[in-house]
RNA sequence: GGGGGAUUUCCCGAGCGGCCAAAGGGGGCAGACUGUAAAUCUGUUGUCACUGACUUCGGUGGUCCGAAUCCACCAUCCCCCA
């Protein structure tokens, strides 16, 4: 099964070469990215336009509810079921989006669903460590998996905590499952276009650009609506999206809107980096420097006779 | 015109005679990442021939074995009285 996907840090074109490619390969699009599965989050996470969504088919957006949980672990259950869908049809699935982690769960880890989770313990290991300080979960992991606690820090208590609570459920360690997961492939043969800017101060200036379009294009009024309706909160994931958790503040007065329109711009900048340091590592990616070739020319140069 | 306060490394800001290349935060740069991932976390950040040397705390000169820290003058900014 062959399929196509289009990665990079945002703001570098990958939704607008994404559709050139499936009008171009007769293909379907599935998001990749952890936010634009919300439904009324439209313009803070650029999410195509519903033109663009009207002359190629889109999958996983508009899925869900602001206030409604989605993790990784859904994502990957859709993302497959999408793309058995699409190949039913004849068509080719092409990835598009930021996200690395949703991408690998499915062109790299098959199994990365499998683990399970439990609220509860999760809850009881939070408050454990606010309590009792990051130490005190870090050791509990080094008790049952010190292959994970070396690799984990003892202040991402998050990974800490779900690393404990993979041994709890499964009862079978974190790293145990990781070398497991490594040994079998998963089904795809995927060819990943990693787009990207050679020049940072490039990069930056795309973003800053954005972010300008976003507020021009009425993301304070989206964010508005969200808020008054109760739909931003910061115990949804959500909210913690770039663009939204920067003008809360400016609607509970803490932040003008100038202030709160460099904090966004930053945030997408450390987000942009954080990307870049993820899509780095994967030597298999093709990656195309959109500020020095041009994306659609390049991308057909690598897919070549691509045929799904 | 008179009185008071400030000036610190890219920025904010601590330091008030040795333990200061100088806390902390921000920013920059780099990195990690297998169920919240637009999240979470880590490292690094004066220069160099780098377990040591050199330059830096508005400027110049001084006191002292020793100054970002004390003194004098100058410069700039802020506040108060005229």
């Amino acid at each position: 099964m062959k399929i196509i996907a289009i990665v990079g840090p945002t703001a570098v074109g990958k939704t607008a070469l994404a559709i050139e490619l499936a009008k171009k390969y007769n293909g379907e699009i599935i998001s990749c990215d952890s936010m634009q599965v919300y439904k009324g989050m439209d313009i803070g996470t650029a999410k195509p336009t519903k033109e663009e969504m009207a002359t190629v088919k889109h999958h996983l957006i508009n899925i869900k509810e602001p206030n409604e949980s989605f993790s990784c672990a859904d994502y990957a259950v859709l993302a497959k079921k999408a793309i058995e869908d699409i190949a039913r049809r004849g068509k080719t699935p092409i990835f598009c989006g930021g996200t690395g982690l949703y991408l690998d769960s499915v062109i790299e880890i098959p199994s990365f669903c499998e683990t399970a989770k439990d609220e509860e313990y999760r809850a009881y290991l939070e408050k454990h460590a606010l309590e009792n300080g990051n130490e005190s979960v870090h050791r509990m992991l080094k008790e049952i998996d010190p292959e994970s606690a070396e690799a984990i820090h003892p202040n991402n208590v998050k990974r800490v905590i779900r690393a404990l609570e993979i041994y709890k459920c499964t009862n079978v360690t974190k790293s145990e499952w990781d070398r497991r997961s490594k040994q079998t492939k998963p089904p795809y043969d995927a060819t990943v276009l990693f787009l990207t800017c050679q020049d940072r101060e490039e990069m930056y200036r795309r973003i800053d650009r954005r972010v300008d379009i976003m507020m021009a294009e009425g993301l304070m009024f989206e964010v508005r609506g969200l808020y008054e309706a109760g739909l931003l909160d910061s115990r949804y994931t959500s909210s913690g999206a770039i663009g939204y958790k920067e003008l809360i503040p400016v609607m509970t007065g803490e932040y003008t809107v100038d202030v709160a329109v460099s904090e966004l711009k930053l945030a997408t900048r450390h987000y942009a980096k954080r990307q870049l340091t993820w899509f780095n590592k994967k030597a298999s990616y093709h990656k195309i420097y959109v500020d020095t070739v041009n994306p659609m020319e390049e991308a057909q140069r690598i897919l070549g006779d691509f045929n799904g």
